[in-house]
DNA sequence: CGGACTGTTGATCAAGGTCAACCTCTGTGG
DNA sequence: CCACAGAGGTTGACCTTGATCAACAGTCCG
Protein backbone atom coordinates (compact mmCIF):
# COMPACT_ATOMS: atom_id res chain seq x y z
CA UNK A 1 0.00 0.00 0.00
CA UNK A 2 1.72 3.17 -1.29
CA UNK A 3 2.17 5.97 0.67
CA UNK A 4 -0.76 8.93 -0.33
CA UNK A 5 0.51 12.59 0.89
CA UNK A 6 -2.38 14.95 -0.08
CA UNK A 7 -0.56 17.08 -2.86
CA UNK A 8 -0.88 14.03 -4.91
CA UNK A 9 -4.56 12.72 -3.71
CA UNK A 10 -6.94 12.91 -6.87
CA UNK A 11 -9.28 14.75 -3.87
CA UNK A 12 -6.97 17.07 -2.25
CA UNK A 13 -9.73 19.79 -0.81
CA UNK A 14 -12.20 16.61 0.72
CA UNK A 15 -8.44 15.13 2.55
CA UNK A 16 -7.69 18.62 3.83
CA UNK A 17 -11.09 19.09 5.91
CA UNK A 18 -10.64 15.67 6.60
CA UNK A 19 -6.86 15.73 7.93
CA UNK A 20 -8.13 18.77 9.89
CA UNK A 21 -10.83 17.83 11.48
CA UNK A 22 -10.90 13.81 11.49
CA UNK A 23 -6.90 13.07 11.53
CA UNK A 24 -7.62 9.66 9.42
CA UNK A 25 -5.37 7.23 9.70
CA UNK A 26 -3.30 5.53 6.74
CA UNK A 27 -5.77 2.97 6.51
CA UNK A 28 -8.68 5.26 5.72
CA UNK A 29 -6.54 7.74 3.44
CA UNK A 30 -5.84 4.73 0.99
CA UNK A 31 -9.51 3.26 1.51
CA UNK A 32 -10.41 6.86 0.05
CA UNK A 33 -7.84 6.64 -2.20
CA UNK A 34 -9.77 4.14 -3.37
CA UNK A 35 -12.77 5.36 -4.02
CA UNK A 36 -11.93 7.92 -6.65
CA UNK A 37 -10.68 5.50 -9.32
CA UNK A 38 -13.81 6.25 -11.81
CA UNK A 39 -12.91 10.05 -12.54
CA UNK A 40 -15.51 12.51 -14.57
CA UNK A 41 -16.18 15.98 -15.11
CA UNK A 42 -19.53 17.54 -16.39
CA UNK A 43 -19.53 21.25 -17.70
CA UNK A 44 -21.65 24.13 -16.26
CA UNK A 45 -25.43 22.94 -16.11
CA UNK A 46 -24.80 19.73 -16.95
CA UNK A 47 -27.22 17.49 -14.59
CA UNK A 48 -25.06 15.09 -12.67
CA UNK A 49 -28.20 13.22 -10.78
CA UNK A 50 -31.96 13.73 -11.40
CA UNK A 51 -34.96 13.90 -9.51
CA UNK A 52 -36.24 10.68 -8.92
CA UNK A 53 -33.13 8.71 -10.30
CA UNK A 54 -33.07 5.09 -9.58
CA UNK A 55 -29.05 4.59 -10.23
CA UNK A 56 -27.74 5.76 -6.59
CA UNK A 57 -24.13 6.35 -6.50
CA UNK A 58 -22.15 8.81 -4.38
CA UNK A 59 -20.13 11.73 -5.67
CA UNK A 60 -16.92 13.41 -4.85
CA UNK A 61 -16.81 16.83 -6.01
CA UNK A 62 -12.92 17.61 -6.81
CA UNK A 63 -13.21 20.63 -8.49
CA UNK A 64 -15.61 23.51 -9.27
CA UNK A 65 -19.27 24.12 -7.75
CA UNK A 66 -22.66 21.95 -8.11
CA UNK A 67 -26.11 22.82 -6.48
CA UNK A 68 -28.15 19.84 -4.89
CA UNK A 69 -31.99 21.44 -5.75
CA UNK A 70 -35.70 20.11 -5.76
CA UNK A 71 -38.39 21.76 -7.88
CA UNK A 72 -41.95 22.06 -8.08
CA UNK A 73 -44.34 21.28 -10.84
CA UNK A 74 -45.01 24.75 -11.33
CA UNK A 75 -41.53 25.12 -11.75
CA UNK A 76 -40.58 27.10 -8.23
CA UNK A 77 -37.40 25.46 -7.43
CA UNK A 78 -35.58 25.24 -3.88
CA UNK A 79 -31.59 25.12 -3.69
CA UNK A 80 -30.42 22.74 -0.85
CA UNK A 81 -27.56 23.48 -0.65
CA UNK A 82 -24.16 24.37 -2.74
CA UNK A 83 -21.41 22.03 -3.11
CA UNK A 84 -17.86 22.70 -3.04
CA UNK A 85 -14.71 21.05 -3.30
CA UNK A 86 -14.26 18.22 -1.42
CA UNK A 87 -18.07 18.07 -0.49
CA UNK A 88 -19.37 14.26 -0.93
CA UNK A 89 -22.57 14.10 -2.38
CA UNK A 90 -24.68 12.03 -0.29
CA UNK A 91 -22.36 9.38 1.25
CA UNK A 92 -25.88 7.13 2.46
CA UNK A 93 -26.98 7.10 -0.92
CA UNK A 94 -25.83 3.40 -1.16
CA UNK A 95 -29.47 2.74 1.25
CA UNK A 96 -31.62 4.80 -1.14
CA UNK A 97 -33.84 3.67 -3.32
CA UNK A 98 -34.78 6.95 -5.62
CA UNK A 99 -32.90 10.23 -5.44
CA UNK A 100 -35.67 13.45 -4.11
CA UNK A 101 -33.26 15.95 -5.46
CA UNK A 102 -31.07 16.68 -8.67
CA UNK A 103 -27.61 17.44 -8.34
CA UNK A 104 -26.56 20.03 -11.11
CA UNK A 105 -23.31 21.25 -11.71
CA UNK A 106 -23.05 25.44 -11.89
CA UNK A 107 -19.23 25.66 -13.06
CA UNK A 108 -17.11 22.84 -15.13
CA UNK A 109 -16.59 20.23 -12.67
CA UNK A 110 -14.31 17.39 -11.82
CA UNK A 111 -16.10 14.30 -9.82
CA UNK A 112 -15.40 10.74 -8.58
CA UNK A 113 -18.52 8.65 -9.02
CA UNK A 114 -18.49 6.30 -6.09
CA UNK A 115 -20.85 3.46 -6.47
CA UNK A 116 -22.50 1.73 -3.94
CA UNK A 117 -20.75 -1.63 -3.96
CA UNK A 118 -17.42 -0.25 -4.02
CA UNK A 119 -18.34 2.15 -1.36
CA UNK A 120 -19.98 -1.40 0.49
CA UNK A 121 -17.07 -3.21 0.10
CA UNK A 122 -14.40 -0.30 1.02
CA UNK A 123 -15.61 0.35 4.52
CA UNK A 124 -15.89 -3.44 4.80
CA UNK A 125 -12.14 -3.39 4.62
CA UNK A 126 -11.46 0.12 6.44
CA UNK A 127 -14.23 0.71 8.62
CA UNK A 128 -12.60 3.84 10.31
CA UNK A 129 -13.53 4.87 6.73
CA UNK A 130 -17.23 4.44 8.26
CA UNK A 131 -16.44 7.10 11.40
CA UNK A 132 -15.43 9.42 8.67
CA UNK A 133 -18.47 9.59 6.48
CA UNK A 134 -20.54 9.68 9.71
CA UNK A 135 -18.96 12.84 10.47
CA UNK A 136 -19.15 14.09 7.39
CA UNK A 137 -22.84 13.43 7.26
CA UNK A 138 -23.13 14.95 11.02
CA UNK A 139 -21.80 18.56 9.87
CA UNK A 140 -24.04 18.28 6.68
CA UNK A 141 -27.18 17.64 8.59
CA UNK A 142 -25.93 20.38 10.75
CA UNK A 143 -25.46 22.62 7.67
CA UNK A 144 -28.93 22.18 6.62
CA UNK A 145 -30.51 22.80 9.98
CA UNK A 146 -28.63 26.20 9.60
CA UNK A 147 -30.08 26.74 6.41
CA UNK A 148 -34.01 25.90 7.22
CA UNK A 149 -33.61 28.25 10.42
CA UNK A 150 -32.18 30.91 8.20
CA UNK A 151 -35.31 30.48 5.40
CA UNK A 152 -37.26 30.24 8.08
CA UNK A 153 -36.81 32.76 10.25
CA UNK A 154 -34.60 35.54 9.12
CA UNK A 155 -35.44 38.23 6.97
CA UNK A 156 -34.25 39.03 3.24
CA UNK A 157 -30.80 40.93 4.59
CA UNK A 158 -30.30 38.53 7.50
CA UNK A 159 -30.84 35.32 4.92
CA UNK A 160 -28.78 36.43 2.11
CA UNK A 161 -25.64 37.68 4.47
CA UNK A 162 -25.88 34.43 6.08
CA UNK A 163 -25.80 32.44 2.81
CA UNK A 164 -22.68 34.88 1.84
CA UNK A 165 -21.06 34.45 5.27
CA UNK A 166 -21.04 30.48 4.75
CA UNK A 167 -20.04 30.30 1.64
CA UNK A 168 -17.17 32.05 3.23
CA UNK A 169 -16.45 29.98 5.83
CA UNK A 170 -16.46 26.61 3.42
CA UNK A 171 -14.31 28.44 1.16
CA UNK A 172 -11.83 29.42 3.70
CA UNK A 173 -11.83 25.82 4.69
CA UNK A 174 -10.15 25.61 1.66
CA UNK A 175 -7.45 27.87 1.95
CA UNK A 176 -4.73 27.59 5.04
CA UNK A 177 -5.77 31.37 6.23
CA UNK A 178 -8.58 33.40 5.04
CA UNK A 179 -8.48 34.75 1.34
CA UNK A 180 -9.13 38.70 0.90
CA UNK A 181 -11.50 38.24 -1.74
CA UNK A 182 -13.75 35.24 -2.73
CA UNK A 183 -14.79 33.80 -6.24
CA UNK A 184 -18.68 33.23 -5.94
CA UNK A 185 -19.50 31.37 -9.51
CA UNK A 186 -23.51 31.93 -8.62
CA UNK A 187 -26.18 34.28 -10.55
CA UNK A 188 -28.46 36.30 -8.24
CA UNK A 189 -31.23 33.84 -9.15
CA UNK A 190 -29.28 31.05 -7.78
CA UNK A 191 -29.13 32.81 -4.60
CA UNK A 192 -32.77 33.23 -4.56
CA UNK A 193 -33.62 30.22 -5.59
CA UNK A 194 -31.37 29.09 -2.24
CA UNK A 195 -33.02 31.32 0.31
CA UNK A 196 -36.01 32.02 -0.64
CA UNK A 197 -36.71 35.37 -1.84
CA UNK A 198 -37.56 36.74 -5.19
CA UNK A 199 -34.64 37.39 -7.74
CA UNK A 200 -35.42 41.31 -7.80
CA UNK A 201 -35.65 41.69 -3.99
CA UNK A 202 -32.14 39.76 -4.07
CA UNK A 203 -30.25 42.52 -6.24
CA UNK A 204 -32.10 45.10 -4.30
CA UNK A 205 -30.71 43.94 -1.19
CA UNK A 206 -27.38 43.39 -2.32
CA UNK A 207 -27.05 46.30 -3.39
CA UNK A 208 -27.74 47.93 0.03
CA UNK A 209 -25.58 45.60 1.28
CA UNK A 210 -22.87 46.91 -0.93
CA UNK A 211 -24.17 50.31 0.06
CA UNK A 212 -23.34 50.03 3.35
CA UNK A 213 -20.23 48.51 3.16
CA UNK A 214 -20.54 45.28 3.59
CA UNK A 215 -19.41 44.54 0.57
CA UNK A 216 -18.46 44.72 -2.53
CA UNK A 217 -18.46 42.40 -6.04
CA UNK A 218 -17.97 42.77 -9.58
CA UNK A 219 -18.83 39.69 -11.63
CA UNK A 220 -18.21 36.91 -9.65
CA UNK A 221 -15.47 38.16 -7.25
CA UNK A 222 -16.41 39.58 -4.23
CA UNK A 223 -15.09 41.06 -1.08
CA UNK A 224 -16.30 40.74 2.26
CA UNK A 225 -15.18 44.46 3.61
CA UNK A 226 -16.32 43.94 7.08
CA UNK A 227 -16.33 40.57 8.77
CA UNK A 228 -17.34 41.69 11.64
CA UNK A 229 -20.72 43.31 10.64
CA UNK A 230 -21.55 40.88 8.04
CA UNK A 231 -21.26 38.16 10.68
CA UNK A 232 -23.55 40.27 13.17
CA UNK A 233 -25.97 40.39 10.60
CA UNK A 234 -26.26 37.19 9.46
CA UNK A 235 -27.36 35.74 13.08
CA UNK A 236 -26.42 32.77 13.16
CA UNK A 237 -22.35 31.70 13.45
CA UNK A 238 -21.13 28.77 11.52
CA UNK A 239 -19.99 26.53 13.66
CA UNK A 240 -19.15 23.77 11.86
CA UNK A 241 -17.24 21.69 10.68
CA UNK A 242 -16.35 20.22 14.42
CA UNK A 243 -13.61 18.25 15.04
CA UNK A 244 -14.38 14.92 15.99
CA UNK A 245 -14.61 14.19 19.59
CA UNK A 246 -10.47 13.08 20.50
CA UNK A 247 -11.77 9.15 22.00
CA UNK A 248 -13.30 8.46 18.00
CA UNK A 249 -10.19 10.01 16.55
CA UNK A 250 -8.50 6.76 18.12
CA UNK A 251 -11.02 4.53 17.29
CA UNK A 252 -10.90 5.65 13.89
CA UNK A 253 -7.43 5.08 13.67
CA UNK A 254 -7.00 1.75 15.80
CA UNK A 255 -8.72 -0.18 12.80
CA UNK B 1 -29.61 -14.83 22.32
CA UNK B 2 -33.40 -15.12 22.79
CA UNK B 3 -35.78 -14.46 20.39
CA UNK B 4 -37.22 -10.92 20.61
CA UNK B 5 -40.77 -9.95 18.60
CA UNK B 6 -42.16 -6.91 18.55
CA UNK B 7 -44.15 -7.20 21.34
CA UNK B 8 -42.15 -7.51 23.68
CA UNK B 9 -39.89 -5.17 22.77
CA UNK B 10 -39.40 -2.06 24.44
CA UNK B 11 -39.08 -0.05 21.44
CA UNK B 12 -41.63 -1.22 19.16
CA UNK B 13 -42.06 1.91 16.77
CA UNK B 14 -38.76 1.57 15.41
CA UNK B 15 -39.10 -2.15 14.99
CA UNK B 16 -42.20 -1.95 13.28
CA UNK B 17 -40.82 0.60 10.83
CA UNK B 18 -37.81 -1.12 10.17
CA UNK B 19 -39.38 -4.50 9.63
CA UNK B 20 -41.31 -2.69 7.11
CA UNK B 21 -38.74 -1.13 5.34
CA UNK B 22 -35.40 -3.17 5.78
CA UNK B 23 -36.23 -6.43 6.74
CA UNK B 24 -33.34 -6.64 9.66
CA UNK B 25 -32.12 -9.73 10.64
CA UNK B 26 -32.40 -11.86 14.12
CA UNK B 27 -28.51 -9.94 14.69
CA UNK B 28 -29.46 -6.64 14.16
CA UNK B 29 -32.80 -7.06 16.16
CA UNK B 30 -30.89 -8.19 18.97
CA UNK B 31 -28.29 -5.17 18.92
CA UNK B 32 -31.17 -3.02 18.33
CA UNK B 33 -32.32 -4.72 21.90
CA UNK B 34 -29.57 -3.65 23.34
CA UNK B 35 -29.24 -0.32 22.45
CA UNK B 36 -32.36 0.23 24.53
CA UNK B 37 -31.32 -0.66 27.77
CA UNK B 38 -31.18 2.90 29.37
CA UNK B 39 -34.71 3.95 29.53
CA UNK B 40 -35.84 7.26 30.69
CA UNK B 41 -39.17 9.43 30.60
CA UNK B 42 -39.47 13.07 30.73
CA UNK B 43 -42.52 15.13 31.31
CA UNK B 44 -44.04 17.81 28.60
CA UNK B 45 -41.70 20.47 28.35
CA UNK B 46 -38.41 19.17 29.60
CA UNK B 47 -35.47 19.59 27.61
CA UNK B 48 -33.48 16.32 26.66
CA UNK B 49 -30.63 17.89 24.76
CA UNK B 50 -29.59 21.95 24.82
CA UNK B 51 -28.30 23.47 22.14
CA UNK B 52 -24.23 23.98 22.98
CA UNK B 53 -24.08 20.76 24.97
CA UNK B 54 -21.25 18.57 24.49
CA UNK B 55 -23.03 15.02 26.10
CA UNK B 56 -23.65 13.57 22.84
CA UNK B 57 -25.93 10.44 23.15
CA UNK B 58 -28.61 9.04 20.46
CA UNK B 59 -31.84 8.78 21.50
CA UNK B 60 -34.89 6.64 20.36
CA UNK B 61 -38.37 7.91 20.98
CA UNK B 62 -40.67 4.89 21.95
CA UNK B 63 -43.70 6.84 23.17
CA UNK B 64 -44.82 10.07 23.05
CA UNK B 65 -43.66 13.46 20.62
CA UNK B 66 -40.64 15.51 20.68
CA UNK B 67 -39.07 18.40 18.52
CA UNK B 68 -36.02 19.67 18.02
CA UNK B 69 -35.68 23.36 17.48
CA UNK B 70 -33.28 26.03 17.25
CA UNK B 71 -33.26 29.46 19.07
CA UNK B 72 -31.99 32.75 17.90
CA UNK B 73 -30.83 35.45 20.43
CA UNK B 74 -33.57 37.43 19.85
CA UNK B 75 -36.09 34.95 20.57
CA UNK B 76 -37.19 34.20 16.97
CA UNK B 77 -37.08 29.95 17.09
CA UNK B 78 -37.88 27.29 14.10
CA UNK B 79 -38.87 23.90 14.49
CA UNK B 80 -36.39 21.62 12.72
CA UNK B 81 -38.61 18.58 13.00
CA UNK B 82 -41.74 16.84 15.00
CA UNK B 83 -40.25 13.32 16.66
CA UNK B 84 -42.41 10.98 16.56
CA UNK B 85 -42.31 7.43 18.64
CA UNK B 86 -39.80 5.25 16.84
CA UNK B 87 -37.52 8.22 15.70
CA UNK B 88 -33.97 7.96 16.18
CA UNK B 89 -32.67 11.36 17.22
CA UNK B 90 -29.36 11.35 15.54
CA UNK B 91 -28.18 8.47 15.34
CA UNK B 92 -24.82 9.81 14.45
CA UNK B 93 -24.31 12.28 17.60
CA UNK B 94 -21.14 10.18 18.09
CA UNK B 95 -19.12 11.60 16.01
CA UNK B 96 -20.64 15.29 17.29
CA UNK B 97 -18.85 17.19 19.80
CA UNK B 98 -21.29 19.47 20.69
CA UNK B 99 -25.21 19.70 19.92
CA UNK B 100 -26.22 22.43 17.71
CA UNK B 101 -29.96 22.30 18.48
CA UNK B 102 -32.20 21.64 21.27
CA UNK B 103 -34.77 18.71 21.91
CA UNK B 104 -37.85 19.28 23.73
CA UNK B 105 -40.76 16.93 24.88
CA UNK B 106 -43.80 18.49 23.54
CA UNK B 107 -46.27 15.39 25.89
CA UNK B 108 -45.35 13.28 28.24
CA UNK B 109 -42.31 10.64 26.16
CA UNK B 110 -40.41 7.54 26.89
CA UNK B 111 -36.97 7.00 25.60
CA UNK B 112 -33.77 5.11 25.47
CA UNK B 113 -30.49 7.35 25.92
CA UNK B 114 -27.70 5.53 23.93
CA UNK B 115 -24.34 6.41 24.58
CA UNK B 116 -21.99 6.57 21.89
CA UNK B 117 -19.59 4.30 23.22
CA UNK B 118 -22.62 1.65 23.68
CA UNK B 119 -23.38 2.67 19.89
CA UNK B 120 -19.79 2.07 18.65
CA UNK B 121 -19.43 -1.12 20.08
CA UNK B 122 -22.95 -2.34 19.45
CA UNK B 123 -21.88 -1.55 15.50
CA UNK B 124 -18.88 -3.50 16.08
CA UNK B 125 -20.76 -6.37 16.82
CA UNK B 126 -23.78 -6.13 14.41
CA UNK B 127 -22.33 -4.31 11.24
CA UNK B 128 -25.71 -5.04 9.79
CA UNK B 129 -27.18 -2.49 12.26
CA UNK B 130 -25.02 0.00 10.52
CA UNK B 131 -26.92 -0.36 7.70
CA UNK B 132 -30.39 0.52 9.38
CA UNK B 133 -28.51 3.44 10.53
CA UNK B 134 -28.05 5.11 7.46
CA UNK B 135 -30.99 3.97 6.05
CA UNK B 136 -32.74 6.21 8.76
CA UNK B 137 -30.44 9.12 8.27
CA UNK B 138 -31.24 8.81 4.55
CA UNK B 139 -34.77 8.97 5.01
CA UNK B 140 -34.43 11.68 7.76
CA UNK B 141 -32.25 13.77 5.82
CA UNK B 142 -34.75 13.66 2.53
CA UNK B 143 -37.53 14.47 5.17
CA UNK B 144 -35.45 17.76 6.23
CA UNK B 145 -34.77 18.62 2.31
CA UNK B 146 -39.06 18.16 1.87
CA UNK B 147 -38.99 20.68 5.00
CA UNK B 148 -36.56 23.02 3.39
CA UNK B 149 -38.35 23.26 0.11
CA UNK B 150 -42.27 23.81 1.79
CA UNK B 151 -40.18 26.37 4.25
CA UNK B 152 -38.84 28.49 1.19
CA UNK B 153 -41.00 28.31 -1.44
CA UNK B 154 -44.49 27.29 -0.50
CA UNK B 155 -47.45 29.74 0.54
CA UNK B 156 -49.08 29.65 4.05
CA UNK B 157 -52.04 27.86 2.84
CA UNK B 158 -49.31 24.92 1.27
CA UNK B 159 -46.90 25.20 4.45
CA UNK B 160 -49.76 24.46 6.65
CA UNK B 161 -50.99 21.64 4.37
CA UNK B 162 -47.83 19.86 4.08
CA UNK B 163 -46.83 20.08 7.97
CA UNK B 164 -50.08 17.92 8.44
CA UNK B 165 -49.77 15.85 5.29
CA UNK B 166 -46.11 15.03 6.78
CA UNK B 167 -47.57 14.19 10.00
CA UNK B 168 -50.47 12.29 8.86
CA UNK B 169 -48.29 10.17 6.65
CA UNK B 170 -45.81 9.63 9.56
CA UNK B 171 -48.31 8.85 11.83
CA UNK B 172 -49.92 5.92 9.22
CA UNK B 173 -46.48 4.46 9.66
CA UNK B 174 -47.24 3.40 13.46
CA UNK B 175 -50.61 1.81 12.46
CA UNK B 176 -51.27 -1.40 9.95
CA UNK B 177 -53.57 0.76 8.24
CA UNK B 178 -54.55 4.51 8.14
CA UNK B 179 -56.86 6.18 11.26
CA UNK B 180 -59.70 7.98 10.27
CA UNK B 181 -58.43 10.78 13.10
CA UNK B 182 -54.90 12.01 14.34
CA UNK B 183 -53.97 13.11 17.51
CA UNK B 184 -51.35 15.94 16.71
CA UNK B 185 -50.44 17.10 20.45
CA UNK B 186 -48.99 20.25 18.62
CA UNK B 187 -50.10 23.88 19.40
CA UNK B 188 -50.58 26.04 16.72
CA UNK B 189 -47.13 28.14 17.47
CA UNK B 190 -45.61 25.18 17.48
CA UNK B 191 -46.97 24.88 13.82
CA UNK B 192 -45.85 28.86 13.57
CA UNK B 193 -42.40 27.86 14.08
CA UNK B 194 -41.98 24.46 12.29
CA UNK B 195 -43.40 26.07 9.11
CA UNK B 196 -41.77 29.79 9.23
CA UNK B 197 -45.40 31.81 10.07
CA UNK B 198 -46.93 34.00 12.46
CA UNK B 199 -49.23 32.41 14.85
CA UNK B 200 -51.83 34.83 14.33
CA UNK B 201 -51.54 33.81 10.68
CA UNK B 202 -51.13 29.90 11.29
CA UNK B 203 -55.06 30.52 12.92
CA UNK B 204 -56.05 31.83 9.70
CA UNK B 205 -55.18 29.57 7.54
CA UNK B 206 -56.61 26.80 9.50
CA UNK B 207 -60.07 28.27 10.19
CA UNK B 208 -59.89 28.37 6.27
CA UNK B 209 -58.78 24.66 5.63
CA UNK B 210 -61.56 23.84 8.08
CA UNK B 211 -64.25 26.35 6.19
CA UNK B 212 -63.26 24.53 2.67
CA UNK B 213 -63.97 21.18 4.34
CA UNK B 214 -60.24 19.45 4.01
CA UNK B 215 -59.62 19.08 7.47
CA UNK B 216 -61.93 19.21 11.17
CA UNK B 217 -60.33 19.61 14.56
CA UNK B 218 -61.46 20.04 18.19
CA UNK B 219 -58.64 20.51 20.55
CA UNK B 220 -55.73 18.02 19.52
CA UNK B 221 -58.16 15.79 17.28
CA UNK B 222 -57.72 16.10 13.74
CA UNK B 223 -59.98 14.55 10.60
CA UNK B 224 -58.32 14.90 7.48
CA UNK B 225 -61.56 15.16 5.60
CA UNK B 226 -60.41 15.13 1.98
CA UNK B 227 -56.63 13.68 1.92
CA UNK B 228 -57.28 14.31 -1.83
CA UNK B 229 -57.70 17.94 -1.82
CA UNK B 230 -54.75 18.46 1.36
CA UNK B 231 -52.32 16.37 -0.33
CA UNK B 232 -52.98 18.79 -3.73
CA UNK B 233 -52.28 21.63 -1.53
CA UNK B 234 -49.13 20.34 0.08
CA UNK B 235 -47.27 20.47 -3.67
CA UNK B 236 -45.19 17.88 -2.34
CA UNK B 237 -45.55 14.46 -2.14
CA UNK B 238 -43.95 12.79 1.06
CA UNK B 239 -42.16 10.13 -0.17
CA UNK B 240 -39.97 8.97 1.93
CA UNK B 241 -39.62 6.30 4.04
CA UNK B 242 -38.36 4.36 0.73
CA UNK B 243 -37.44 0.52 1.10
CA UNK B 244 -34.24 -0.40 1.51
CA UNK B 245 -32.60 -1.70 -1.96
CA UNK B 246 -32.59 -5.42 -2.08
CA UNK B 247 -28.95 -5.72 -2.96
CA UNK B 248 -28.77 -4.18 0.46
CA UNK B 249 -31.22 -6.12 2.55
CA UNK B 250 -29.79 -9.04 1.75
CA UNK B 251 -25.63 -7.52 2.99
CA UNK B 252 -27.15 -6.27 6.06
CA UNK B 253 -28.74 -10.21 7.08
CA UNK B 254 -25.00 -11.70 5.74
CA UNK B 255 -23.06 -10.42 8.71
C1' DC C 1 -62.98 33.41 41.14
C1' DG C 2 -58.83 34.90 38.90
C1' DG C 3 -54.97 33.88 36.01
C1' DA C 4 -52.42 31.57 32.38
C1' DC C 5 -52.58 29.57 28.01
C1' DT C 6 -54.49 28.92 23.51
C1' DG C 7 -57.20 30.21 19.76
C1' DT C 8 -60.13 33.65 16.96
C1' DT C 9 -61.06 37.94 14.71
C1' DG C 10 -60.43 42.76 13.12
C1' DA C 11 -57.60 46.72 11.73
C1' DT C 12 -53.48 48.31 10.08
C1' DC C 13 -48.88 48.02 8.21
C1' DA C 14 -44.64 46.53 6.03
C1' DA C 15 -41.71 43.12 3.83
C1' DG C 16 -41.26 41.27 -0.08
C1' DG C 17 -43.46 39.78 -4.74
C1' DT C 18 -44.68 40.99 -9.45
C1' DC C 19 -44.46 43.45 -13.67
C1' DA C 20 -42.03 46.13 -16.71
C1' DA C 21 -38.49 49.02 -18.56
C1' DC C 22 -33.88 49.55 -19.25
C1' DC C 23 -28.89 48.81 -18.95
C1' DT C 24 -24.48 46.39 -19.30
C1' DC C 25 -21.76 42.75 -20.75
C1' DT C 26 -20.63 38.97 -23.64
C1' DG C 27 -20.67 36.12 -27.30
C1' DT C 28 -22.02 35.30 -32.22
C1' DG C 29 -22.72 35.72 -36.87
C1' DG C 30 -22.80 38.65 -40.89
C1' DC D 1 -16.07 45.81 -37.42
C1' DC D 2 -20.76 46.21 -36.37
C1' DA D 3 -25.44 44.43 -35.39
C1' DC D 4 -27.87 41.66 -32.73
C1' DA D 5 -29.47 38.43 -29.31
C1' DG D 6 -29.50 36.71 -24.81
C1' DA D 7 -28.37 36.51 -20.09
C1' DG D 8 -27.81 38.82 -15.91
C1' DG D 9 -28.44 42.84 -13.18
C1' DT D 10 -30.74 47.36 -11.62
C1' DT D 11 -34.51 50.38 -10.72
C1' DG D 12 -39.32 52.10 -10.32
C1' DA D 13 -44.36 51.50 -9.58
C1' DC D 14 -47.68 48.94 -7.66
C1' DC D 15 -49.80 45.17 -5.24
C1' DT D 16 -50.31 41.03 -2.11
C1' DT D 17 -49.08 38.09 1.41
C1' DG D 18 -48.40 37.67 5.74
C1' DA D 19 -46.74 40.31 10.19
C1' DT D 20 -48.07 43.08 13.99
C1' DC D 21 -50.99 44.96 17.46
C1' DA D 22 -54.95 44.55 20.09
C1' DA D 23 -59.21 42.93 21.92
C1' DC D 24 -61.76 39.12 23.27
C1' DA D 25 -63.43 34.23 23.98
C1' DG D 26 -62.88 29.49 25.64
C1' DT D 27 -60.59 26.24 28.61
C1' DC D 28 -57.94 24.44 32.07
C1' DC D 29 -56.20 24.73 36.70
C1' DG D 30 -55.00 26.65 40.93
Amino acid sequence: MSAVTPADHPCDPLLRRLRRFVDPGADELAALALLTRDRRQAAPGQCLLREGDTGRAAMLLCSGWALRQRTLADGRRQIMEFLLPGDMCDPGSFVTRRTDSSVVAITAIQYSRVPPELLMETLRHAPGLGVCLWWMAAQHAAMMRSHLLAVGRLHARERIAYLVWELACRLDLLHDRPPQGYRLPISQELIADAVGLSVVHVSRTLCALEREGIVHRHGHHWQILSRRRLRALAKLSVDWPQPLPGSLQQASRRH
